[in-house]
DNA sequence: TCAATATAGTAAGCTAGCTTATTATATGCT
DNA sequence: AGCATATAATAAGCTAGCTTACTATATTGA
């Protein structure tokens, strides 16, 4: 790539986001799923049936992209809304039976995408990496949400 | 945020991605220019009257989406395509003056924003943080544009 | 020479994120 | 009770990335 700009933290970890995505997005073309339609899933898979609020706000994207999300995997049965019965206003999300499979095969995907990722680069780098990006994430979720948005009392 | 997807290293790429351009975007949002254009202006900086291929290939992203965010440098004077003298095909892109403080003034916001990402991070774990993504970065590159794609001995 | 192929840039149309605004329903206060 | 405010979901419209397809110009080779 580039000699200054090669080592520019932002540019480097923008760069990292959009190569992981590309790479999983073209290994799993053939499902129809993309990378972030598999992350509905995926959450859906550990809290099934619940409101899209508190999806969204799990998932840290805003309510609107989780809808369009949702919009076109109802739209190939992955996923169905059914009104909550409590509140009127909202809705609750639920996957349908043919959706396991699939999130378990985009799961390994996933392992394999990381492992091509990680090559070379030894368990304990590896680790500290992780501690340390962990760390950034929560640095920058304080520094756009206000502090500690996401106590996640509810479900 | 959530419990098992915390640890993910794929969504926590992905999360800190997202959160450094929405954190530089307001903070810059005053000058009109986001972080992907202000990306082409730090790029030009350092390669005036460079063809927009060559400019694509540095920045590594397509030309098509180069070329959009041309578009709207262009409108608001921040730079200027000029026809190749060479090939009549291709185009040069050039800086206008009024581009160059606005260039220090948001790497210098890019610096901040750094600074805040980094909050409680010890330099010898973000050096080592940096050579692991490099590392990462290089492996993605490898497999989603074939090996080495980018000599970059063109101009 | 001129026909076939390659290349520079752009257009069209997709996903995925955002902000701001709208609609329908809940909730809370007087 | 009924009005004001808050909340769940969606709509509209923006940036930013992508793929595929098109146009104009270069290059190459029979």
């Amino acid at each position: 790539m580039n000699k200054n700009f090669d080592k520019s933290f932002g540019f480097a970890i923008h760069d990292v986001a959009r190569l992981l995505r590309l790479s999983f997005d073209r290994q799993a073309a053939n499902t129809g799923l993309t990378r972030a339609q598999w992350s509905v899933l995926a959450h859906l898979h550990r809290g099934n049936g619940v409101q899209q609020k508190t999806l969204a706000k799990v998932m840290d994207i805003t309510p609107i992209t989780l809808a369009r999300h949702l919009d076109r995997l109802e739209v190939d049965a992955w996923i169905e809304r059914r009104d909550d019965p409590e509140d009127r206003r909202a809705k609750r999300v639920f996957l349908n039976p043919k959706a396991s499979p699939m999130i378990e095969m985009l799961s390994t995907l996933g392992q394999s995408v990381r492992a091509q990722a990680m090559t070379g680069i030894s368990s304990a780098d590896e680790e500290l990496f992780m501690r340390v990006l962990l760390q950034i994430r929560a640095n920058l979720c304080v520094a756009n949400n206000g502090p500690d948005t996401t106590k996640s009392n509810e479900n």
